[in-house]
DNA sequence: TGTACATCAGTGAACGCGCGTTCACTGATGTAC
DNA sequence: TGTACATCAGTGAACGCGCGTTCACTGATGTAC
């Protein structure tokens, strides 16, 4: 073959990649495919070689947020007791760092007026992809049973995605910082 | 003259409330001006007789958003004691009401996502409706010093925001509740 | 060993479409004389 | 009282542009015989 066998999947993965970065920077239609595709070295026509639509592009780029995430957390959290991972989750999220970072962060702080707004065949997908990932969360969540955990967990993100996005609008750098304090201090001390 | 001396500015009136529907319920990108327009009776070449551009109603359509907001409770509230004010805005917040009809809702949940990929000077104002409408919500939190009543309304906003946006994208109706409810359960209780 | 053909990731121009904005025009009613 | 002109909210066609998608093509390398 003119190329190695991993070749595409490799393309394919550089493409998913820049597109999570570009959706949760520029939006869901505010990312092209072409920009996309030029961010990764590559030609728009090619596009279609490695996925069926925009939409599907979106589906992996958003499913790889998620796991970024994941991954951004399943090594540093090692050395701390499992009681107290919320807490490192909790300051990593309303940090400095993430609220200027949307392409690298929660694609929900940075896409969630976006998604309601797709076609219902995306919709499901990443409405999937959320719960999925809510789940994964919940479990370590602060809280002594399962349903507690859960109640939490959708208490504690709920905060924190609205800080973020709250705080990303706002202009002053001393507005942005007093959300991002007032609610990780909140969480922090009332858990 | 060939129409009342009220009559522009009732046009213009009747374009901005047709705008402040349609940008929280399709974005600031998906709403565009001719259909804008076309919702308020008029043909596209007449906007720019009562718009310098897009971004002009925008700002307008936002600003009036939140004195939607404004007017909603300015009535509704005069019976209930001060101190338990707080409490039935987060339960109109948290509704299942509000989380259907983002058209006539709180413009940060809507359009929260939108604001910071938007042009500076466009963001510059909306960041500023938004700190005005903070210190207005703040005023009716729950707090004994001015000083927490800004802290705490900081908290709930966020906690309130971060659970319609995340509600709004899931799919099943169930998860929905769950988000909406949990959220005002625990805020009603936590202040 | 040499030639003809197949494969297929990637190219680049083209498509129809909706966007924000511009502009010459309309037509009802006002004012000047 | 009647005519010429001014005003101005609104019209509708046109503009250049970027979008998602399509498609005939390229060119490096594989296989068949």
């Amino acid at each position: 073959m003119r190329y190695e066998p991993e070749h595409k999947t490799q393309t394919r993965d550089r493409i998913v990649r820049n597109a999570a970065r570009k959706f949760r920077a520029e939006g869901l239609s505010g990312a092209g495919v072409a920009r996309i595709m030029q961010a990764s070295g590559l030609t728009v026509g090619g596009f279609y070689k490695h996925f069926q639509s925009k939409d599907e592009l979106i589906t992996n780029a958003i499913a790889r947020g998620f796991s970024e995430f994941d991954e951004r957390f399943s090594s540093s959290l090692q050395e701390v007791p499992h009681e107290d991972r919320w807490k490192e989750i909790v300051k990593w999220y309303l940090s400095a760092e993430h609220c200027d970072h949307p392409e690298t962060g929660c694609p929900v702080a940075a896409l969630a007026t976006d998604i309601p707004r797709a076609k219902i065949t995306l919709r499901r997908r990443i409405s999937n992809l959320v719960k999925m990932q809510g789940e994964r969360l919940s479990e370590l969540m602060p809280g002594a049973t399962a349903t507690e955990r859960k109640r939490n967990s959708i208490v504690i993100f709920s905060a924190m995605a609205g800080a973020v996005s709250t705080a990303r609008l706002l202009i002053d750098p001393a507005d942005k910082q007093a959300v991002l304090s007032s609610v990780q201090d909140y969480l922090l001390r009332s858990f």
